[in-house]
DNA sequence: ATGTCTTTGTGAACGCGTGCACAAAGATGG
DNA sequence: CCATCTTTGTGCACGCGTTCACAAAGACAT
């Protein structure tokens, strides 16, 4: 039984800090459009408006490769794709198992933006016997009886779960026992890990809970200039006003 | 056209932090775990670990809310379910309309997940005309055409963009325009929207680089103790060395 | 009623991330 | 070769988020 912390220690990688590096795909992404169009260079303002985030912050961010701008011209774009692409380990070929072939992991199978980027499906697993040997995108499916073996063969070392949650904490038991080290979830359950291993977590429903919180917020706090607002306010279901305090009623 | 910002000015909402607020949900989902086997009251230190957090960060986001708790007991549980649920808006229904009816979000639309938290699909949008009608998960596909009176006949707010990564600027613009002020984009682009508009991303390929990244990392940092690692280091298809510097050749 | 024991709520310190503002670097033109 | 102009790289300050540590609050037993 797997005993780790869940939260990782923000492990100040190289010197690279966290959020730096969760931004590089997203610089690589404009950076690759730009590429394909035959820009030869780009600046850091307009790289940071195609990313949509701040020029200063993109500059800095870049300064943790190293200086790979030149001044008063900006970033050559090839070289540039080259070197988060290394940084991120994407001149690697990342092989990757999929488990719980249902819905989303059907979906995910079928997603061509896996192979785009050095990741490559290598096989795709599901507890269903029924399931076994019917391809999904092209690829027959395993069953779980066989998940150690897949692993070892194929050398992956990236899993992603996207089981019922009451299967995920013992699928990731299983993916970590036979060396997988990196886990992406789907499933809506927290996951405890032994140390190195890193899990990264893909959940709709706290995704649509944050935004109904601003939502409520925006709702609430114009009192009510206008009764045809932008878009007509849900039904409330209880009887609290949307900008009440505690109804100061203690259960216990 | 719209113009506005991409990146959100981390509207310090009701005095209540944006992190807090991400946490909520994680722990409404293990508070609602524990109502449903009859706990009657939790402490911070046994909750904090069922979500997976530091426990002084636990009761310091819960402070935020109020001083709900009991000092010496503990939270009573089926109250904290209650506030929580409010402080997020899920008292309320929150209609939402899914843009894109492919692999993902056939997916989506079949997910259960929706309903159990005050999220309803109000409906399902296609630009196929070939779908049209068709029932995916039990509701009829509506064509894009009449995506403005779906958003206006159900006062929608939220949105969910599956479309392909070209098309989805364009949806966005027309949700925001028919009154639609949040949107959950699954879509791998940064959409502009203008000030008001809340969007968040759920970006599967991004995750993938992020979990490379620090793969690239583990599997570097050891030199290499052993050959038979706790998974085969995966072929390397350029010839750089996974710890290698800059290769010092600029091309421009 | 009083003491003990558990657990909350929070003051304070610290570290990370962000953005401003500017000096230095280098390209470009004369 | 020098002046000018553009754009990078970064020092610095500030605010947010996290964590420690502890006083205060209240339950519970006697
Ligand atoms: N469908 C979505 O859009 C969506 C969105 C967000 C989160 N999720 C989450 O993703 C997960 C999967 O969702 P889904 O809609 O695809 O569900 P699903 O029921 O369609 O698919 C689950 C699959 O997992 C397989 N499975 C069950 N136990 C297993 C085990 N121990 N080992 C291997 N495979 C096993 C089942 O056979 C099934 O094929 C769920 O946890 C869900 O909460 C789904
Ligand atoms: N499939 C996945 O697992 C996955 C994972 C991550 C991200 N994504 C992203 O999600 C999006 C959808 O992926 P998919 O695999 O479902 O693609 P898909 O091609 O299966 O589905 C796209 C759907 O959008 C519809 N569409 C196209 N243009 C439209 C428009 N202007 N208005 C309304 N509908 C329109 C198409 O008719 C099609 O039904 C893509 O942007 C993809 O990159 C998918």
């Amino acid at each position: 039984m797997a005993t780790g912390r869940t939260h990782r220690p923000a492990t100040r990688s190289r010197g690279i800090p966290e959020a730096t590096v969760a931004r590089l795909p997203l610089y690589l992404r404009a950076l690759t459009a730009l590429s394909e169009r035959s820009v030869p260079t780009v600046s850091s303002e307009e790289l940071a408006a195609a990313a949509g985030v701040n020029s200063a912050k993109l500059r800095k961010d870049f300064s943790y490769l190293g200086s790979y701008g030149t001044r008063g011209v900006g970033y050559d774009v090839e070289y540039l794709v080259y070197q988060i692409s290394r940084e991120l380990g994407l001149t690697q070929d990342w092989p990757v198992v999929i488990v719980g072939i249902g819905n989303l992991g059907a979906a995910l199978a079928n997603y061509g933006g896996f192979a785009s980027r050095g990741f490559r499906v290598a096989a795709l697993i599901d507890a269903d016997p029924s399931m076994a040997g019917k391809p999904v995108a092209g690829i027959p499916v395993q069953h779980t009886d066989d998940l150690e073996k897949i692993i070892d063969e194929n050398g992956v070392s990236i899993g992603v779960i996207a089981t019922p949650a009451g299967a995920a904490q013992q699928v990731c038991d299983r993916l970590v026992a036979a060396g997988v080290t990196s886990i992406l979830n789907f499933a809506p359950t927290v996951l405890s890990v032994p140390d190195g291993v890193d899990v990264r977590k893909v959940d709709l429903s706290i995704e649509l809970q944050i935004l109904a919180f601003h939502e409520q917020r925006k709702a609430g706090e114009e009192a009510s200039p206008d009764g045809s607002g932008p878009a007509a306010a849900p039904k409330d279901t209880s009887g609290q006003g949307p900008d009440g305090d505690v109804p100061a009623v203690m259960p216990a």
